[in-house]
DNA sequence: AACGGTAGCAACCGCCAAGTT
DNA sequence: CAACTTGGCGGTTGCTACCGT
């Protein structure tokens, strides 16, 4: 086997004779300690700390889609339902995004429980309506070509990784979306006026502009988009 | 009871972007 | 600046429990 591919080479390294498969309720403690008791750490450091034969991966995996605490177990409910719809009709399948707005759920949670039951419900739903789907195009923000230079810098605390710009809209996008998807009753664009300079979370829109117009002209884009989702 | 099909979920894989050396 | 490392994501796989025959 000839790996040329300088990451395939560290990544074939590290899963050299490393355990694979279930975790077992020992492993799933010397995590759990491990963690509660150096924090977060590097991933790669976990293994060592923790005393197991394990990947990063795999332990960071375990971490975030079973053992946190904050995970929340059981059957989705209906709001959660109707979010995760709304959700992935707006995003595509942006798990993690859409995770981030369903509190206690994990991105491997939605995944699967959109696999196994949402996207049948969404043929259901599609066959009655005649086969066409109502599936936007998911939005896929372009990434930001604001030059570095301008870019507004962040004190960041030790040597915390640098958010993407991307993501940093799409999560803002989503935390936006409350406005909408909670069910506000208000116009939108009333929405935004009445507090523009309080919860509009685009600093560097808002540093763009000062142009206001602009941005009222996108808001409205995401009236017409929302209207059409938002049943 | 045995078997096959299916559903649900945990875990892995491959890839990418960003950070570090 | 290139090579390497790391964290994170979405897609996929495989195991297991359940159910119907």
């Amino acid at each position: 086997m000839i790996v040329t591919d300088s990451a395939s080479k560290s990544q074939l390294r590290a899963s050299v004779s490393v355990r694979k498969g279930a975790w077992t309720r020992v492993e799933d403690e010397l995590l759990r300690s491990c963690i509660e008791k150096h924090g977060s750490v590097r991933w790669s450091k976990v293994p060592q700390l923790a005393g197991l034969n394990r990947c990063r991966k795999s332990c960071r995996l375990r971490w975030i889609n079973y053992l946190n605490p904050q995970i929340k177990r059981g059957t989705f409910e209906e709001d959660e339902d109707d979010l995760i719809f709304r959700l992935h009709k707006l995003l595509g399948n942006r798990w993690s995004l859409i995770a981030g707005r369903l509190p206690g759920r994990t991105a491997n949670d939605v995944k699967n429980y959109w696999n196994a039951h949402l996207s049948k419900k969404v043929v259901a739903r599609d066959k009655k309506d005649g086969g066409s789907s109502r599936f936007a195009t998911p939005m896929r923000p372009e990434p930001q070509t604001i030059p570095a230079r301008e870019k507004k810098t962040s004190p960041v605390e030790g040597k915390q990784r640098k958010i993407n710009p991307v993501t940093t809209v799409e999560e803002d996008h989503t935390s936006w979306l409350d406005h909408f998807i909670g069910g506000n009753e208000k116009s939108h664009t009333e929405l935004f006026e009445g507090h523009a300079d309080a919860v509009f979370p685009y600093d560097d829109l808002a540093e763009f502009g000062k142009d206001k117009g602009l941005i009222l002209e996108g808001i409205s884009r995401w009236e017409n988009m929302l209207s059409d989702i938002i049943i």
